[in-house]
DNA sequence: AGTTTCGGCGCC
DNA sequence: AAAGGGCGCCGAAACT
């Protein structure tokens, strides 16, 4: 078993001693306020399984990848094995490929899926990393991240093995409203089945409506062109067709997505059991792997039901993009009007564009996302004039991108490069970074070349990607914050954090807790807010909702 | 026949 | 009018 524990003072207390059973190591220290250990989500689901919680973490192969983005060293392994490999000049192994979505497995019980480090190597491995950290241009917001990132991976694998409550019959019966019986011997459902038959008539000839090359020639051949079938495509369309196809399109993709055979998957027990992975984009977003856990329709969300007795705890974090950007930008005028709990486009509508919330909202997620054009782009400039200094900050975050330059959020997580068409360039040595509010200082690369995803084939894609990427980041710092401090708060109740999904948190406990659980989320919330981006004014609202049932909860 | 990419859309 | 950041998922289409 590779533990170690850690002394107050952050250095591994002495002596290193072996243990065979982790559950017994950790019940043996109670005085331990940190365990040291490789990898959280192969630990931590066997001390679950044997009843032990632990306080902290320090998640060693977290910390590696962390430390490896802030290095500018993105693509290189980050295996504890790999990391002593580096340190000791040994050949350096690469990555194990990642395991793919399995319904009902849980393989992480049984098959660690590295290469075994020894204890006291581990523990070298961690004082190197504790020298790396001191090292970066904010160190204790380097430590703070670490420790974070670690703490998210134990709420993941607590939120792993207490699933989603889950009622499969009154999934179904939501399937059976929307969607209509099935018949016998596969086909679609009754209500598909009609409205295939109403696209079809629309055309006068047989159209597959989950064929988007048969339905493009089906338009053509009726004069009109479009060059896909997206839905804001279609709409633009005057055409007898649009109005079934849209409807089909969107009850297939229920069918398809969290239909009949996906809660067979996914649903056991009155749980559903996606698997969530802390840290799994390079934002610091969470990804659940299987289930599309975090794309569950609204719809469906009436499925998501607390047992007898128990009450789900849903709360959201208001506005929580501009709120970060208040707190990143410290732009005055933004963080006055973060610094209250009220709706917050309201606030900058009744600033800006004389009361229209729906505008002001447009125009402050276009400047998060780099839009380009319509309504959102012509506001922008109105909201420039007012904030100067948080347009400003994602503006230079997007510049920095399109010249090539690596961003970081407000706790240090640091973009990836934008990969090349030559893989070995990737790692070449002092690439750029515009470290916390970054900077402009280099010229534009014209050499390099881009490729799809956040490395974007051209420059402005790059550019909106960092612009997005440092208020996304940010904000993913502060949330792992929230869910340590969330986690803590409720150790002593019977309740069980089951969901989460960005900004949105969701607490399954016993009635006489709720009001409880409420308020620990506003006070970790609050706490996460000073911990994470220091002595602001911004404050981080929650709307909570207690619930029998989600889809009650807006 | 098996594997990868694409199209479209769900969530934030 | 044109269409923005991050993801996952599924079936069909496009490959090897």
């Amino acid at each position: 078993m590779d533990v170690a524990p850690l002394g107050p003072d952050g250095l591994p207390a002495a002596p290193v001693r072996r243990e065979a059973d982790p559950a017994e190591a950790v019940r043996s220290r109670p005085g331990v306020t940190r365990w040291v250990w490789r990898s959280t989500s192969e630990v931590h689901p066997r001390l679950l399984a044997a009843g032990v919680r632990v306080a902290r973490c320090y998640d060693v192969e977290a910390a590696e990848t962390l430390l490896l983005g802030h290095e500018g060293r993105y693509g290189e392994p980050r295996s504890a094995a790999a990391a002593l490999a580096r340190l000791r000049g040994g050949p350096v192994p690469p990555d194990p490929p990642q395991r793919p979505a399995e319904p009902g497995a849980q393989p992480s019980l049984f098959e660690p899926r590295d290469a075994h480090v020894p204890l006291e190597d581990l523990v070298a491995v961690y004082a190197e990393q504790q020298r790396r950290i001191g090292a970066t241009a904010h160190p204790d917001r380097m430590r703070l991240l670490v420790a974070a990132e670690s703490a998210g991976m134990l709420v993941a694998a607590e939120m792993n093995r207490a699933g989603v409550p889950w009622r499969a019959d009154v999934h179904r019966a939501v399937l059976h409203d929307l969607l209509g019986e099935r018949y016998a011997g596969g086909g679609e459902p009754r209500r598909l089945a009609e409205l295939a038959d109403e696209v079809s008539a629309a055309f006068g000839r047989r159209v597959r409506p989950d064929l988007p090359a048969d339905v493009v020639k089906a338009f053509a051949q009726a004069g009109i062109k479009v060059s896909s079938t997206r839905r804001w495509e279609l709409e633009s369309i005057d055409h007898p067709a649009v109005e079934p196809l849209i409807e089909y399109k969107k009850l297939y993709r229920i069918r398809v997505a969290h239909g009949w055979s996906w809660l067979q998957d996914w649903v056991r027990d009155g749980r559903f059991r996606p698997e969530f992975l802390a840290g799994g984009t390079v934002t610091g977003r969470w990804v659940t792997n299987g289930g599309g856990a975090l794309q569950i329709p609204k719809v469906i969300r009436r499925a998501v039901v607390a047992d007898p007795g128990w009450r789900l705890v849903v709360a959201d974090a208001a506005q929580m993009e501009p709120r970060v950007l208040a707190a990143i930008s410290r732009d005055p005028g933004l963080m006055e009007v973060a610094g209250r709990e009220t709706d917050l486009y309201q606030s900058v509508s009744d600033r800006v564009f004389s009361g229209d919330r729906a505008q002001a909202k447009l125009a402050v997620l276009g400047a998060v996302y780099g839009q380009t054009s319509g309504d959102g782009l012509k506001n922008l400039a109105a909201l420039r004039r007012r904030f100067p200094k948080a347009v400003a900050y994602v503006d230079e975050a997007a510049r920095a991108g399109e010249e090539g330059r690596l961003v970081r959020t407000w706790l240090g997580r640091t973009c990836p490069p934008a990969a090349r068409a030559t893989e070995d360039a990737v790692e070449e040595a002092g690439i750029p970074v515009a470290a916390g509010a970054p900077v402009a200082e280099e010229e534009p690369d014209a050499t390099r070349q881009w490729v799809p995803g956040y490395a974007s084939t051209d420059a402005r894609a790059r550019g909106r990607f960092t612009r997005n990427f440092v208020v996304q980041g940010s904000a993913a710092d502060w949330t792992l914050l929230l869910l340590a401090a969330l986690r803590q708060a409720l150790t002593d109740m019977a309740a069980e954090l089951v969901f989460f999904q960005h900004d949105e948190v969701i607490v399954h406990c016993p009635e006489q807790e709720a009001q409880a659980v409420a308020a620990a989320i506003r006070d970790a919330a609050a706490l996460a807010g000073r911990l994470t981006f220091g002595r602001t004014p911004v404050r981080f609202p929650f709307t909570t909702a207690v619930v029998e049932c989600y889809a009650d909860a807006k």
